[in-house]
DNA sequence: GTCGTAGTTTGAACACGTTCAAGAAGGGTG
DNA sequence: CACCCTTCTTGAACGTGTTCAAACTACGAC
């Protein structure tokens, strides 16, 4: 299963409303005992016992026991596009947008600080289909990706053309680092990462704004082309 | 497992030469069936069996499956430390020896490519004695960062005063930084994270370069307090 | 030589994720 | 109503990581 994915048998998109509604069931006690328990601590077994079917039943909506944290991942990236909605209406000064984006995404995520380590985990796994990295996860990228180009577009700042293609992509791999250093952070609330993300903000706003001098121009173009390299 | 660690059932340090012997057997084996076979199609029978012993023996010297891997971890360190001794007693222009270090530490872990992934997956874990940020892998971390120290400290590089003592650890993390991209690197013989550490070491250097200047110093000052509240 | 103890080794047993062949429900078609 | 076919459900069985009580080994003390 490492080395070699793709064999991943498919689990099935319910087909009837029966069906909605066994996999809505799972998925919801499923949740539940990850919260009250923690991830590693909930069997498949008992997951299947609460929710009152066969543990095969399980498996015929949800191809592992990661798949069901895959949820909640898109289900919080929803989230987080509404909760930056209301910032994004209100703001239009590009550090405040992004400060408000990036608070955003760690409040949604917040309740679940305690078993996103195992998330994470799985995720960090180049092979894994929850690698934000992955095809498979390519959609959830995008959304999130598009999310901060909104950030970028809806504000006054003034960028470099070439970097204003390239900026949104960065931001969100910025915002990848953030969560990463969130999952660590074994602060009281994780107010660590708030101040990651108040120390790191204005440090960044200044660096784009800084990429058109006549100056940092040539250096503004070696990081694009680098990145376009880097690129898969 | 996840969720409290602690309970770790400690393996035992080997207090005989039978011992010491049947620890290093179990290993070897370990080693040579993991570049074999990947590591999730390695079962611990199978260890066991090549290695002519029983699988509680295996236990008895390593906690767990994983941690046969921490030996392979800080034996590439080692390695890595003997690697870069030579580039850093050719070298004494700053980004020639970081790149030197850089492109040892991707040299060293080379082999171990196919199955660093599974070995990385845990590492990322932050209740994970292997993740490079916890306190069990701290002479780990140390002993790397002070590879770093010595990238500085024996170049011609003039920086700036206060951020002198913190440049090792931001070294050593972008080290991270790159080994992070190197495992998801699909390119042929990783050839991309050769164009990475190619491309951003002089950036780095640049960076670091300029951090004396009058105009740049408050930024440094910025970023080192930052950094500093980040800290653990 | 016998005993005691620390160190080592064993393999059956356990827990858990996952699979799969078999069957049940449901509902359209004649 | 009888039939078929898709969709869904079941739970026993499998493979694998891990544990543990019991046994074995080595070796110094007496």
């Amino acid at each position: 299963m490492t080395e070699h994915s793709a064999t991943t048998s498919a689990a099935a998109e319910p087909a009837t409303a029966r069906g909605e509604q066994t996999r809505q069931l799972i998925l919801d006690t499923a949740m539940r005992l990850f919260r009250e328990r923690g991830y590693a601590q909930t069997t498949m077994r008992a997951i299947a016992t609460e929710a009152g079917v066969a543990v095969g039943n399980a498996y015929y909506y949800f191809a592992s026991k990661e798949h069901l944290i895959q949820e909640f991942y898109s289900g919080s990236q929803a989230e987080h596009r509404n909760r930056s909605a209301q910032v994004l209406r209100r703001e239009n000064d590009f550090a405040a947008r992004l400060r408000g984006v990036l608070h955003a995404g760690i409040d949604v995520n917040a309740p679940y600080h305690s078993f996103a380590a195992t998330f994470f985990k799985t995720a960090a796994e180049p092979t894994s289909p929850l690698s934000p990295f992955s095809a498979e996860s390519s959609p959830a990228r995008e959304a999130s990706i598009a999310l901060f180009r909104e950030v970028l577009e809806g504000s006054t700042a003034k960028v470099d053309p070439e970097l204003r293609r390239d900026l949104p992509e960065l931001l969100w791999l910025a915002y990848m680092g953030v969560i990463l250093y969130w999952v660590h952070d074994r602060s009281h609330d994780q107010t660590k990462t708030r101040t990651l993300v108040d120390g790191a903000v204005p440090l960044i706003d200044r660096l784009v704004g800084l990429s058109r001098l006549r100056v940092v121009r040539p250096v503004t173009r070696e990081v694009i082309a680098l990145i376009h390299a880097l690129r898969h």
